[in-house]
RNA sequence: GGAGGGCUCGCAUAGUGGCCUAGUGCACCGGUCUUGAAAACCGGCAAGGGAAACCUUCGUGGGUUCAAAUCCCACGCCCUCCGCCA
C-alpha cells in the first residue's frame, strides 16, 4: 500500500522502486489513474449527498403540497445519490487493490538487484578448521538423540522433524536465553496468537508474492503465521499510539508455519527448510525518522545473540530484489554451515518503514494530525538453523557437541554425548 | 452446541425515524483566580478525506425510507447461564 497522497505526489520514486525490485512499473500508472477516479467519483458523490442531506431536511419541516412536491424531487435525487455512491465504491475498491499491490519504497542505501547481489557488510568469527572428518546436523542429531527426521516424515511427511531429548533442551535453552536477553534490552515478551485473519496477513504484506508460502484454513478463513512479527504488527492495528512512548518494542515466541512451495529439491535433508518451527522475533514499533537508527539495533541484538553461541558468520546487505514486498532494507546473519562450507541465513531484519502501519492503520498523533508510524523485525533466534549451526560448529571428534558457555546455565551442562542406541 | 444481555467520539452513559450538526459526566489540555496548588468558572477536547464548503464513520456488511445511532436481515466480538471438554 502506497497511499494516494505519496503516490500522486512522487510517482517517480515509486517507479523507480518498483524497477529495483524487479516489479512492474506500469503498476504505479495504472494506481493514478485509478486514484483520479476514485477522487472524481468522491467529488461527484460528495456534492450529491451534500443537496439530499438539505432537502431531507427540509422535508422534515415542510406540510402538505408542499411536502409532496418536494418528495417528488427527493426520490429521483435518492437514485441519483445510490447510483453516485456505487460508483465511488467500486471506483474505492479498484485503487485499493491497484495501492495494495504496489510494494515499499526501497531504501536507496540497498544494493540493487537480485537474490545473489547481496553486499556483504562483515564477518565475523573465524570457521574452525576440523582435523577430523565432520558430521552434519542430521548424523550428529541422530548420535546424539536430539533431532528425529525420520519420524517426523513418518507422522507428517517430508519437511517435519521431532525434536528429542537434549535437542528438545536446547530448544527451551534457546528460547529462555532469547527471551531473556531481549526483556533484559526493554523488549516486552509476547506468546502471540498463531492463526490469525486475514486483515492481520494482509496488513503485513505477506497476501502479495508470498501468498503461495502461507498456510490457509479455507473453512475457517484462518492463516497460519509464518512468524510472529504478522501478529505482533497487528497486535496494534486500527490503534493511535502515544508518541512519548516510541519506541515500543516486542519479542514474540511464536511457531511458525511455511508452505515453502517453490523450493522443492531445495535443503532437503535435515531441519534446514521446515514448514514448521519456532522462533524468538523481536519487533519494533517507532518513529519513521528513527526507523533506520532501530534497524541498526535490530541487527546489532542479533550480532549479540550470534556472538554468544560462538558461531562464525556475516552480514549481508540484502538486494532490492529480494527484500520482499514490505521491507525498503533487509539485513541478514548468515552463520558458517561447515559441512555445506557456506554461510546459510540464521537471522533477519527488515525496516518496513510505514509501509505495514499504513494498511494496519498504526498511527500516532502529531503536530499536523496523526501519521503512520514505522514498524521494524529482526529474528532473535529461529530455532532449526540456529540448532543446525551450534550442532555442526561445535561438534568434536567423538561426536560430542560443546554448548556454548552462555547456553550452559539454561541446560545445566556444557557438553552434548552420544547416546547408545 | 443451547438460552439470554450487550457493542454510541479515551472511560462511563443519554439517545426507538427528521431541530443528532450525537447530549451529559469523568478524564485530559489551555485560560481566569491563587505565592503555588486544589476548588470554582470560561474555553477546547474522536477519526479519515478536503484549501474550504462539505462528505464519511454510532461493532461490520446488506436492506427499507426522501431521511437510519434509531426499523429489518446477516455476521463479528464481549458478558451471564447451561451442556461438553484440556
Amino acid at each position: 500500500m502506497i497511499d494516494s497522497k505519496l503516490l500522486r505526489e512522487n510517482p517517480d520514486a515509486i517507479r523507480a522502486s518498483q524497477k529495483a525490485r524487479g516489479e512492474s512499473a506500469d503498476l504505479v500508472d495504472q494506481a493514478l489513474a485509478a486514484d483520479a477516479a476514485r477522487r472524481d467519483a468522491i467529488v461527484e458523490f460528495e456534492a450529491l449527498r451534500a443537496e439530499q442531506n438539505l432537502l431531507s431536511k427540509s422535508i422534515g419541516s415542510a406540510k402538505g403540497e408542499e411536502k409532496t412536491a418536494l418528495l417528488e424531487n427527493a426520490k429521483s435525487l435518492a437514485a441519483r445519490v445510490k447510483d453516485a455512491d456505487s460508483k465511488r465504491s467500486a471506483a474505492e475498491a479498484r485503487f485499493n487493490e491497484l495501492a495494495l499491490g504496489l510494494s515499499n519504497l526501497v531504501d536507496p542505501a540497498a544494493p540493487i538487484g537480485g537474490e545473489a547481489d547481496f553486499k556483504v557488510i562483515e564477518e565475523i568469527g573465524k570457521p574452525r578448521n576440523f582435523d577430523f572428518e565432520i558430521r552434519d546436523h542430521v548424523e550428529l542429531g541422530k548420535i546424539l538423540g536430539a533431532i528425529d527426521v525420520e519420524r517426523g516424515a513418518k507422522v507428517s511427511g517430508a519437511r517435519f522433524y521431532y525434536l528429542t531429548g537434549v535437542g528438545a533442551l536446547l530448544e527451551l535453552a534457546l528460547v529462555n536465553y532469547a527471551i531473556s536477553m531481549a526483556t533484559k534490552s526493554g523488549f516486552i515478551p509476547m506468546i502471540p496468537p498463531v492463526l490469525v485473519k486475514p486483515a492481520a496477513m494482509e496488513g503485513t504484506g505477506f497476501l502479495g508474492q508470498a501468498a503461495e508460502n502461507v498456510f490457509h484454513l479455507v473453512e475457517d478463513d484462518f492463516y497460519l503465521v509464518g512468524t510472529s512479527e504478522v501478529p505482533l504488527a497487528a497486535y496494534h492495528m486500527d490503534e493511535i499510539l502515544d508518541g512519548a512512548k516510541l519506541p515500543l518494542r516486542y519479542t514474540g515466541y511464536s511457531p511458525c508455519f511455511r508452505r515453502e512451495a517453490g523450493s522443492y529439491g531445495k535443503d532437503t535433508r535435515g531441519i534446514i527448510r521446515v514448514h514448521q518451527f519456532e522462533k524468538v522475533e523481536m519487533f519494533s514499533f517507532c518513529r519513521p525518522e528513527d526507523a533506520a537508527e532501530e534497524h541498526k539495533r535490530l541487527l546489532n541484538w542479533e550480532k549479540d545473540f550470534l556472538n554468544a553461541m560462538e558461531i562464525p558468520y556475516r552480514v549481508i546487505d540484502v538486494a532490492t530484489g529480494d527484500l520482499g514486498s514490505s521491507a525498503n532494507r533487509k539485513f541478514d546473519c548468515e552463520a558458517w554451515i561447515p559441512t555445506q562450507s557456506a554461510y546459510r541465513e540464521v537471522t533477519s531484519t527488515s525496516n518496513c518503514s510505514d509501509f505495514q502501519a499504513r494498511r494496519l492503520n498504526i498511527r500516532t498523533k502529531g503536530e499536523n494530525g496523526t501519521s503512520p508510524v514505522a514498524t521494524l523485525n529482526g529474528t532473535l533466534v529461529a530455532i532449526p538453523r540456529m540448532i543446525v549451526a551450534i550442532l555442526e560448529n561445535h561438534q568434536q571428534s567423538d561426536g560430542s557437541v560443546l554448548v556454548p558457555k552462555a547456553l550452559q546455565q539454561y541446560l545445566g551442562m556444557d557438553r552434548f554425548t552420544p547416546v547408545a542406541n
